[in-house]
Formats: structure tokens, C-alpha cells, sequence
DNA sequence: AGGTTTCACTAAAACGATTAACGAAACTTT
DNA sequence: AAAGTTTCGTTAATCGTTTTAGTGAAACCT
């Protein structure tokens, strides 16, 4: 590979001399400079970031821990876009993007934390992971500049989801359909999978109905089975529902599944209302009646929030970010009366 | 961060010493190796990945060229299921993977090939691009040892689904359904693309059925609307093909849209086929009828045929893995007569 | 006692860049 | 014309490692 040195002898001037003149530094004379630069192309010259990254401090690799336990991480087509939208942004300004391995049972691996040293990432963003994971605490906490993804910690900005919107939304169209029997799967304990609940509630409330105990279960995040599972509980209270929310669109389509082996019919049976708004459901009929995320912007806010973290750490606050998605009437809610 | 340097004047031994006794030299004292490995710990030492490269040539880190310009890299449910596995097996080889960056029109972006010398890849993966695109083709001749997937090369390993026995699977299985007019909706032109057309022929040639022309059409992979189009084409024909292939799943959705939007029905109406066997459908009524390719396979090959040609280049072979996958029968096939 | 091995460690160069400090012309000032 | 300023480069240190060659002391042999 070709370095400053050999450009430097081909062009009789010092190693200092090209590095300044491909940096554009004002202190060298205009037609040197385009010698050099000139004679850097003819050779192929492409800089070393190892060596760059260690005089400067500045790596401009972002890590990504972006991988739950199910290993799930890319196959989420929710996380892969806002990952596809995030990795978009940070490569306009000059930042790519590494994995923090997540393998935990690797010979020879060590915490996050020190992977993230190792490769000396400049910010790192976390999303779709066990938050209460110590080694992901300690990241959280250590110097690095981090950005999370739908996870509330103190002191680290965050870009997350309107739920309680999204909820309330879901809940006012579903209300306005007529339902009132209303049954909600909901996924396993986070300080998401609150909100949702509560908000759930609490619109519920406003408009005049409780939700009885046998129709708040619930079951894992995009676990169809496990949702396929619960729906068949549900079908088979003495008061069934009429509407049935879900963690997410994929345990909704194991959801419809129970319905439709009940020999029941959605909508004309049981409504189905998902969340997140996968982009394969807009194929699929029927079309899923769900709130749709923007993980488009979601990523782009997570880019910048982070970039200003590490480049301007001065005048940049911690923050929440609240990105607002939008109702998805699809085919799997019954107007009722 | 604490550098050898640190730890070598807090043991009052040399730098060198220290380095040789965390990589475990053989001319180091026992005691003193272990003194030495205690204060690492405790002082919380982390290599720098940076300065290590340097010396030796080597990053540890791998270019991954993931992305088509309809920028459905990650959300492509069946390449994020084989990167996935490719992350998962070269982490366990102590790699870790880094995206090269594809957007074409950020200012001051360079080339892939200086993209991975600026990064000094070990070695690069390559799937779901333009092939012939001269920056990929450039890449590709370089010196960096590289895998691609589902596209041949000459002097390139190439990992690939088994096209043929895919493309022959389904066909034996629809012909063994009574189907005769077999309508075959294929994906843009590439060394895939021809040899499932080549395959599809001969197959039912085999079988004593020709295929007119008017059944063989053209529509981008993954591109639900475009099969959707296309197949209201083929409903409108005098002879309407019992059965439809689709370039993969995803188109697939998009036919049987077009098909109940006729107010025909799958699959009394209208047979479907897909191609990938992505795993949502697994989830989603009715199950589509498809050849499922073996992801983690194609990953878990990539990775150690990549790490071969990296760590073992004298010894290692260029060749071409295929792997076989299976058929997914769903309930999209009607059995005729 | 002198010579040879072995052992345990050090010195120093090198990887490829950046940058503070310095220096020699050349050009302005007054 | 002496002094001050620009202009354009160079020198040398440095980042954190690895590795080759070398060193001195102890241990072994004869």
C-alpha cells in the first residue's frame, strides 16, 4: 500500500509536507499542493484510518448493539429499517458502523464495554436489547457517547416511539368502530411495554370502559406462537372479546391464525389491531389495522443526536426524542352497529 | 485509557516485556508474565485494535457490500437471515464486520475498493448488489480476499442457493399436482436469474409440457408491485396459466393480490409459488408454497470459506458452494384432476 | 577457570499518520 | 538598510503496538 512516504520521495518533500497538503492545510504553496495531490492519485494513495485514528483520537466508526437474546436483531424489520435509515445518515457525514458482538458464549470474548474500547468507537447506538443487562449498563454509563433506542435511561439521549399516541390512537378507532369488549396482548415487561399499558387504560377509561383482568395477558414481543397461543385463551372466555390489541404485527398474525383455526373470521368475528407497521404487511391481505413507526426518522434522529453528541459535546443536551407514527387503517377492524 | 506503556512503568518492566507477556511469549518469566497480566486487569487495559493493525497488518475486521440501490439491504428478510449467521460465525472466529458504505452520491465518498483499503478490511462479503457494476467488479479483482454470495465469478468463492434443485423441486411438485399451464414470472437478468429460467424450461420439458411465451415474463425481485402488474398481464391471457412462479415471496404477495383483487381465488383459482421461504410467511394465512433457501447455511459458508481464504490463503481453494435448500409446501397449490 | 547455553528481559525500529515548533527566503515597512 | 512579516517547508515528537536483535546474568559443562 502506498503511504505519505512514497508520495513524499516521489515528490521530494517531506512526509509533513503531504500530509498538510492533503489535508488542505494554508501552509503550503498552491502548486505543491497540486503536485502532491496530482501525484497521490496517480499512485493510488487511499489513507490509513488505523494510523489517522491514532494520532487524531477519532476512529469515525460507530458501534451498533442492535441484537436481543432471540437474536432477532436483523430479521426485525422494524429495527432493520430505523438500523437502514440510522446507518444512511452516519455515512453521509463520514462515520461507518461495526457491530459490538453479542455472542455471549465466544472463548475469548469480552463485555461490550471493552469491545467498544478495543475498536475505540467515537458513539455507539443501543437498540432491541436486554436493557437491564448489566454489561449494557455499564456501557450506558461509561464515557462514550451513546444514543438508545426506545429505552429510557437517565442521562443518555434517547429517540423512541410515541406510544402513548399510538395507543391512543389505536384506541380511539377501535372505540369509534363501535368495540367495546376490547382485549389487549401485551409484550413482556419494559418501560415501553408500561406506557403502552397504561395508556391503554387510561383512554379506555375516558371513554367510559374497563378492561376487565382476563383480557390483559401477556406474551412476548414477535413471538407468534406464544400470541397464537394467548388468542386461544381469549376466544375461549365466556365473554370473548371483540377486538384483540397485539404487542406488535407479528404476534398478530398468529393471533389471526387462532382465529382463523377457531373457525372464526377476521374482522367479522375478532378484530385484529397490530403495532409497528412492518412494511411486508401492506402485501399481505388482509391488511393489518396498526400503528406504524417511524423508523425512518427514528434512525435519522438517532444519526444526528449522535453525531452531535461526539462532535459537539459541549453544546449538546441529553434529550428524549419523541417521533410521532401514524394510524394504519387496514381490513382487520369491523365497523360494528 | 491505559496503554502497555502504563502498565510497563507501573510493573518496572519494558514495554516490550509487557507486550510479550499478555500475548503469551515463551520467553517471558512465569511470574513475571503473571504480575503483569494482574496489573492489566486491574487497570483495566484494553488493546487498541488501531495500533495493533498497524504492526500486523491484519484488522480483524470484515467489509460487508450488503445493499442494491433500492437500498433493501437489511430489510431483505432472506440476506439479513445470512448475515446474521455470517456475524454470528466470524464473531466466533474473533471478527467483526463493518458495512461499506453504498450511498453513491455523498459528497466526497470514495470508491468500495478504497472504502476497504482505507478500513484495511481482511476480507470482504459481497450479496444482493449490482454485480455488474464496475465499482463491484473493481472490488472484486482486488487483492482482498473476498466471498460473494448467489453471484459467480471467475477467481471468486461463491457461496449459492441451489437454483437448480429449487427451480427442479418446484416444478416436480406442481407438474405432480396436474398443472400444465404454468405461467413463470422471473427476476431481472443475472447468472441466478438465467439458471432458474434454463432450469424451468428443461424441467417441464422433461415432463412433456412447453411453456408459450406469452407465460414467461420479467419483474424485478421483490417488487410487489411490479408481480402485481405483471400478473393481472397473465389473468388477462385467453389461456389464463393455472399456476404462477414468482422471482421470491415477496413478489408473491404482490401476484396474489393482483389475483383476489380479480376476485379469483388462491389457490382454487390461481396456484402460487414463491421463492426464498422468508420467515414471516411462516406466520401468514395461507402458507405460501415455496423453496425455502437455507440462510444460516449460506452464512455459516460464507464466513468459513471467507476466514479460510484469509487466515489460510496458501492452502485454500477458490471454489463455489452450493447449498441445497427444501420445499415449503403451503396451501397455495391446488392439486388439479 | 574458561567456554557455552539458557533464561529473562530490554532497546530500538517500525507501522502511517498528525502537528507544534522552527527556519529560511522573500517581501513589506518605515 | 535594518527590522518586521509573510510564505512555504522541514524537523522531530508522538499515538500504541509488535518484533528483531541484542544484552547480561546465571547455570551448565568440561
Amino acid at each position: 500500500m502506498v503511504s505519505l512516504k512514497d508520495i513524499a520521495s516521489q515528490c521530494n518533500v517531506s512526509v509533513a509536507t503531504v500530509s498538510k497538503a492533503l489535508n488542505d492545510h494554508s501552509d503550503i504553496g498552491a502548486e505543491t499542493k497540486a503536485r502532491i495531490r496530482r501525484t497521490a492519485r496517480e499512485m493510488g494513495y487511499v489513507p490509513n484510518a488505523a494510523a489517522k485514528s491514532m494520532k487524531t483520537n477519532r476512529t469515525h466508526n460507530l458501534g451498533v448493539l442492535f441484537m436481543d437474546d432471540a437474536n432477532s436483531g436483523l430479521q426485525h424489520d422494524f429495527f432493520a429499517s430505523v438500523l437502514e435509515s440510522f446507518k444512511k445518515e452516519v455515512e453521509r457525514e463520514g462515520y461507518d458502523i461495526t457491530f459490538i458482538s453479542n455472542d455471549r458464549n465466544t472463548p475469548g470474548r469480552t463485555s461490550y464495554l471493552n469491545h467498544a474500547r478495543y475498536r475505540r468507537f467515537d458513539g455507539i447506538i443501543i437498540a432491541n436489547v436486554h436493557f437491564d443487562d448489566p454489561e449494557v449498563v455499564e456501557l450506558v454509563k461509561s464515557d462514550i457517547p451513546v444514543v438508545t433506542i426506545d429505552h429510557i435511561y437517565n442521562d443518555t439521549t434517547t429517540i423512541l416511539s410515541d406510544n402513548v399516541d399510538g395507543i391512543n390512537k389505536l384506541v380511539d378507532f377501535v372505540v369509534e368502530n363501535g368495540h367495546k369488549k376490547i382485549a389487549y396482548i401485551h409484550g413482556a415487561d419494559s418501560s415501553v411495554t408500561r406506557t403502552r399499558i397504561i395508556t391503554f387504560n387510561k383512554r379506555l377509561e375516558e371513554h367510559g370502559i374497563t378492561v376487565p383482568d382476563e383480557y390483559m395477558r401477556e406474551s412476548p414481543y414477535r413471538d407468534t406462537h406464544g400470541a397464537y397461543e394467548t388468542t386461544l385463551e381469549l376466544l375461549d372466555l365466556p365473554e370473548r372479546p371483540t377486538c384483540i390489541f397485539y404487542p406488535d404485527d407479528y404476534a398478530a398474525y398468529g393471533g389471526m391464525r387462532a382465529v382463523m383455526e377457531k373457525g372464526l373470521k377476521v374482522p367479522d368475528d375478532v378484530s385484529v389491531v397490530g403495532f409497528d407497521g412492518i412494511k411486508v404487511a401492506r402485501h399481505i391481505r388482509p391488511r393489518l389495522t396498526t400503528y406504524r413507526q417511524d423508523a425512518d426518522e427514528l434512525g435519522l434522529q438517532a444519526a444526528k443526536n449522535l453525531i452531535d453528541l461526539i462532535e459537539r459535546p459541549k453544546t449538546t443536551l441529553v434529550k428524549q426524542v419523541v417521533v410521532k407514527g401514524r394510524l394504519l387503517e387496514g381490513d382487520t377492524l369491523k365497523k360494528l352497529n
